[in-house]
DNA sequence: CCTGCGCTCTCCCTTAAGGTAGAGAGCCCG
DNA sequence: CGGGCTCTCTACCTTAAGGGAGAGCGCAGG
């Protein structure tokens, strides 16, 4: 088997939702230069099947179980720095898209593009060309000059997001709640926001944070 | 062509996003005895391919541009009463889920079933069996005995998730501030939250708002 | 070395939010 | 028609949240 190919593309996919990985796979396998060589359903088999095929490409959903996309990135990027890694969400809000593309994935998907995107993506990425979407570069370019957080008011925007008061955040990471207010204010002043719950709104529009 | 078919099960499809589309498409149309006769990738062509194809079985994703999931349920079983509907959802926690089966889907499941739960899900529908997907049973149940908001309370529950305050909820309602007060109060009583913030979190983990 | 940044803490003040209680008007259903 | 529910409004009180200003400490980079 596997008697003639030239520049065949392999191809691992990666996602958790075994429709979306059919829904691929046939799309590729229909192609004549593109072959599906390995699925998988979440992070860590995604990081396994990387080593194992070593494809020119690979599919990565970027909210996965046990290893996040982000951090399969990582992984597979420190595995081989020359790795071509096509990431794909369903959120074009997401914050993680920026910290995976500036981490050296080669390439960004919305879930809900079209056939032609995806595939015509996969080849850009195949050939080491980046392939945006334009939508998310909209999104690079308005992040631009918006203030960071740091970790420390991510963790205290995680808690506040689940509803916690400040002082059983200060509680939770052992600071007084005065400190814990700091963070707050720092968080609101950033993230341009009045309270702590439109802050929740703007994080969230933003893939600050997650559920 | 379309020569030999005794119990064919015609299938429409609707779901935005053309992978997931591809996918079910892939799965259902190697099954000998499916079919997938239309897919639709809004709510607003969903309808009209339902009404050209009158088909055994619809898919339906709950998240749809134009028109959401339930409103073509309701649609739907206007046209047919007897129509045989699937939703499908991305996320267990959607309240819209409950909404579309108490109006008469006939049953539901999660994107991220493996196939052949899919499969039969879509032959017991067509049979007019109900299909209930364990996980949504098991919340079904969660959700027994637990206080519903009022129509009123969550217009009120949408302008705080998007961190609005009391008096700018008034303003948006043309009601008073001690009003949109009442509101909130009522809510964090409902949904057993200590603070606004908490019931943001709290009714985005069952799916009361999105977004 | 020292500058900048992140993290911590403090004090004061104003305003918004949450808790309790009560009450009237409209509406649907038995 | 009366009871229950929803929506509306009121008053009072307590606590939490937000705004402003400052300051010390440690650590990495110029």
């Amino acid at each position: 088997m596997a008697a003639v190919m030239k520049s065949h593309i392999r191809v691992v996919l990666a996602d958790d939702h075994p429709v979306v990985r059919d829904g691929l796979a046939a799309m590729i396998n229909q192609q004549p230069d593109m072959e599906v060589v390995g699925e998988a359903g979440d992070g860590e088999e995604a990081i396994t099947l990387y080593e194992q095929h070593r494809p020119d490409v690979m599919v990565l959903d970027l909210r996965m179980p046990k290893r996040d996309g982000v951090a399969v990135v990582q992984r597979v990027l420190e595995l081989n720095p020359k790795a071509c890694i096509l990431v794909m969400t369903t959120y074009d809000g997401d914050e993680d898209i920026f910290q995976c593309l500036s981490q050296g994935a080669k390439g960004y998907l919305l879930k809900d593009a079209p056939r032609q995107e995806i595939l015509s993506a996969i080849r850009a990425v195949s050939e080491d060309r980046p392939y945006t979407s334009s939508t998310v570069a909209a999104k690079a370019l308005q992040r631009m000059g918006k203030p960071s957080l740091t970790q420390r008011e991510l963790d205290v925007l995680q808690l506040v997001a689940q509803g916690r008061s400040n002082k059983d955040i200060a509680r939770r990471l052992s600071i007084t709640e005065g400190t814990a207010k700091t963070h707050v204010k720092a968080i609101l002043t950033k993230l341009d926001a009045i309270s702590r719950t439109e802050a929740v709104a703007v994080a969230h529009k933003r893939g600050l944070i997650h559920l």
